[in-house]
RNA sequence: GGGCGCUUAGCUCAGUCUGGCUAGAGCACUUCCCUUACAAGGAAGGGGUCACUGGUUCGAGUCCAGUAGCGCCCA
């Protein structure tokens, strides 16, 4: 809750003033003050609930987070002032394989879960060689580990940044809580049949040895080869088919070719016989079938990738499987393979797919069964974002939720969800309706991985020891968060683990999102904290990156959609990426990143945040430190501007309604139109808008009115006159600070200690019906039209080479009349700033004005 | 292949939703000014066919249709 700003009685105003050190003195007392701590007693309509994301903390500190976690602070202060209480809790993500990747690297140990758990363990000084096997708890204990140290250090940044959180209030996505409400969030999912688990092809990194979502592939050109194979027909011709992996041809399990493709009207229907392995297999007719691909006529393999899938589902084929999850060929041939394939196969038995490829070639070419040579192309191939190999596709049996991928109802909904919620641009919503749009599958939750929240399930095992998956044991929900491979499920002993007749526990764990898609019901404590989750949720803005759209922001929509049937959050407001001057995203692994804490030293953090705040919603921004020295001058001129304004008033405290004068109430009317401008522009979340129209409205201020009222404020003019310019400087001053308070946070609170009570973070956001009161009957033009003859007065002397000093003999101001009028009012200031003697006016259509310096001798 | 966004001064960008003086800002550049808030400053100046083509309109950077280039999302 912000309170009306009051003025202080010992109003003290150093001589030096200086953006250096704030950081420090500031972020030091807002801690101590708890100026940012979260008032959980104030009800539903009062609070402003953010969704911050929270960062991956083994990856590495960059300009990107600086950049749009500082949109988000701008937006928190502008709420905190405007009189909301603020909940803005900050998240670390930790959970998941870049976690477990970094303690790899960082300690030279991988994971091993046959080993067992040793207690005393500690992890080599130096990273070795060779990775030191250990155990999966010994792991987990050295992810935790350096995950607090990685926290650290992100939390320093924060600070140092200026980032108005509520440090008290932070959650990790490996947190009990965290995994607590994940597997509560799943259970309920598994309840009401939206969670399920089938024996399925998916997507596999051989490298990770983990299914990958459709969500976390992405497509790379690669070099390929399209090679010509001769499958034979009962009626003694060959069809000539063309593929980019000949070595899967032992899975082939039919041909497919366009239905209005007239080259293959006569084979649809028929049987044809593979090469080199004898398979009898059919052709099909489907319209994914691209005639312009090759001869037109594809082979179809379980599976080469996801068109295959979809051919394969749609077409009721059979399963040859050749590849194993290492990537590699499996012993036996699959079924239909003729006696003479069987001897082939034993050849490809245990090798890799390039391995295959080479052998499937060379034998092809031997049978004479392949065309020519293979042909060169590139073409696209999906590959998991993380991974450096092509992915296959595997059947086993994974998790899923439902997320529309195969429901057209479900797609429905959530595309309402969608359109209900309010993007920030609005534009961005284009990105989640392709996506929706696009599923092809369930979202597949379940990795082979280590590092993560367990599902939390056993199976109970038959006589032989095989689990029965569909009788799966759920645990009680009081007992989460729950690891099933060292907690015994309900009505079993630990004795009967991996017993036939027993239980066993569910190895897999949950994809990181499974876990990221609850930060709205992990931040406002879902069944943890209902009166927390009351005063919370759904929350005001999810603030995120675009090109996870697809992944953090459409998850998140489901699971609330599912649990409550509503938004989790009523806004998005989307951030762009920072740009290289070779206008490519920063990131590391294009070893075009800055660390930001140099930043923040060289140009002050305010100087870095006016940087980031200029990058307008949704808009990717160069990295400019140009902008950043921008930035930081701009901060040192509010020092030096405030120095001046406060230092002219005594110590005493001043009133509003001692602003007579009309020039200061033309300056109060043009600052209430930017205050009414801003606050439309802050709360549809344009922070940048506000950033530059304050921005120019200062620059403005300092130039023109400064200069202006300058002889006055002295007292050149009299005691009341330069009592109203000081009244109207503080009002001003007061103003135009609290507009710059979300961006420059230190140099604004550090000017508003010198003659202000408490924080400005926690003052009240500008009125604009204070200034109008204030301003009384005034426009904007007396100032406006001073502006201008004294632009004119500068340009005479500039041209003259002469000081701004030198004197001027007279001034003649055409003008119309209202404008004539409006000139006479503030004649004093506009002669006192010129150094002129006298003014004439004559009225006229169009404006001039003629200055004439005086005789320099 | 489909969609979204961008294209305005040497550079980075406003302005386009809601058409209206002579198209703006900052940086850079040139000249000048040590002025009792600020030399880590100030004043002034030069610099633009608003990507291109056509249309609507009294009037288009802005609205409509299309083209090109760049970026991104999706397939």
């Amino acid at each position: 809750m912000s309170s009306a700003p009051r003025q202080r009685l010992d109003r003290w105003v150093p001589d030096k003033p200086s953006i250096e050190g704030l950081e420090v003195k500031w972020s030091r007392a807002w801690e101590a003050d708890g100026t940012y701590r979260f008032d959980r007693t104030k009800a539903r309509h009062e609070i402003f609930s953010i969704d911050t994301p929270p960062p991956t903390v083994s990856g590495s500190l960059h300009v990107g987070h600086v950049f749009s976690y500082t949109h988000t602070d701008t937006v928190a202060r502008f709420q905190r002032m405007r009189g909301k209480e603020v909940f803005y809790p900050m998240g670390w993500d930790d959970n998941g394989l870049p976690t477990e990747r970094r303690v790899q690297n960082y300690y030279g140990v991988r994971c091993d879960p046959s080993l067992s758990y040793d207690p005393g363990y500690e992890p080599p000084d130096a990273a070795a060689e060779q990775p030191e096997p250990i155990s999966r708890r010994n792991f987990i204990d050295l992810c935790h580990r350096l995950t607090v140290e990685d926290e650290q250090a992100f939390e320093d940044l924060w600070r140092t940044l200026g980032l108005s959180v509520d440090w008290s209030m932070t959650y990790a996505t490996i947190d009990d809580r965290s995994r607590r409400i994940s597997q509560r969030a799943f259970l309920r999912n598994l309840a009401r049949g939206e969670a399920y688990a089938a024996e399925a092809p998916c997507l596999w990194d051989v490298t990770f040895h983990t299914a990958v979502a459709q969500a976390e592939l992405e497509d790379r050109e690669r070099p390929g080869a399209y090679h010509q194979l001769r499958f034979h027909h009962p009626g003694g011709h060959d069809i000539l088919i063309d593929t980019t992996r000949p070595e899967l041809l032992p899975a082939c399990v039919a041909l497919v070719a366009h239905p209005d493709d007239e080259r293959y009207q006569d084979l649809f229907g028929d049987r044809v016989t593979t090469p080199l392995f004898g398979v009898e297999i059919p052709v099909h007719a489907h319209a994914l079938a691209d005639p312009e691909k090759g001869t037109g006529i594809a082979m179809i393999c379980t599976f080469g990738d996801t068109t295959d899938v979809t051919w394969w589902r749609e077409l009721d084929l059979p399963v040859r499987a050749v590849i194993d999850w290492n990537g590699r060929f499996v012993t036996d041939p699959p079924s239909g393979v003729s006696a003479e394939g069987r001897s082939a196969y034993t050849e490809l038995a245990g090798l890799t797919i390039n391995g295959a490829k080479r052998r499937v070639v060379e034998m092809l070419q031997e049978s004479g069964e392949m065309e020519g040579e293979p042909r060169p192309i590139t073409h696209p191939v999906k590959f998991y974002e993380k991974g450096e190999r092509p992915l296959e596709i595997v059947t086993t049996r994974q998790w899923y939720i439902r997320n529309g991928g195969r429901e057209q109802a479900v797609r429905s909904q959530l595309l309402e969800r969608g359109d209900e919620l309010e993007w920030h641009p609005h534009y961005m919503q284009a990105r989640y309706d392709s996506w929706v749009n696009g599923l092809n599958g369930d979202w597949l939750v379940s990795r082979q991985r280590f590092f993560g929240v367990p599902i939390p399930l056993w199976y109970p095992l038959d006589g032989e020891g095989n689990p029965r998956y569909d009788d799966y044991i759920v645990p009680d929900e009081g007992d989460l968060p729950v690891d099933p491979a060292s907690l015994t499920p309900p009505g079993y002993s630990e004795e009967q683990r991996d017993t036939p007749g027993g239980f066993t526990a569910e190895s897999d764990i949950f994809d990181t999102w499974a876990t990221s898609s609850l930060t709205p019901e992990i931040a406002c404590g879902w069944e943890e904290d209902p009166d927390l989750f009351e005063r919370t949720f759904p929350m005001d803005v999810r603030p995120q990156a675009h090109e996870i759209i697809r992944t953090w922001l459409f998850s998140t929509i489901a699971r609330a959609h599912f649990e409550f049937g509503c938004l989790p959050w009523k806004n998005a407001a989307i951030s762009g990426w920072v740009l290289d001057p070779d206008r490519k995203k920063m990131s590391k692994s294009k070893g075009n990143v800055v660390t930001p804490m140099d930043l923040l030293e060289q140009y002050g953090s305010d100087g870095v945040r006016y940087w980031a705040a200029s990058g307008r919603p949704g808009t990717d921004t160069a990295f400019d430190e140009q902008q950043m020295k921008v930035g930081r001058r701009l901060a040192i001129k509010i020092l030096n501007a405030s120095k001046f304004a406060l230092a002219l008033g005594e110590g005493a405290p001043s009133s509003p309604s001692d602003v007579t004068m009309t020039l200061d109430r033309s300056l109060l009317a043009s600052l209430a139109d930017l205050v009414e401008e801003s606050t439309l522009a802050f709360e549809a979340f344009d922070y940048a808008r506000v950033l530059e129209r304050t921005e120019a409205f200062f620059w403005s201020f300092c130039d023109n009115y400064l200069e202006l009222i300058k002889g006055r404020a002295y007292g050149v003019h009299g005691k009341e006159a330069a009592a109203s310019a000081r009244a109207s400087l503080d009002l001003a001053l007061s103003t135009i600070l609290r507009l710059f308070a979300p961006f420059l946070p230190f140099t604004c609170e550090e000017v508003w200690s010198w003659w202000m009570e408490g924080s400005i973070h926690t003052t009240q956001w500008p009125d604009a019906a204070e200034l109008r009161a204030a301003a009384g009957e005034a426009e904007r033009l007396p100032l406006l039209a001073a502006t201008e003859v004294l632009t004119a007065v500068r340009k005479e002397k500039s041209n003259a080479k002469a000081s701004m000093r030198a004197p001027v003999a007279g001034i003649v101001v055409a003008d119309i009349d209202t404008r004539i009028s409006a000139l006479k009012e503030v004649e004093t200031d506009l002669l006192e700033a010129a150094k002129a003697d006298g003014i004439v006016y004559r009225t006229a259509e169009a404006c001039t004005v003629e200055v004439t310096l005086a005789d320099p001798s």
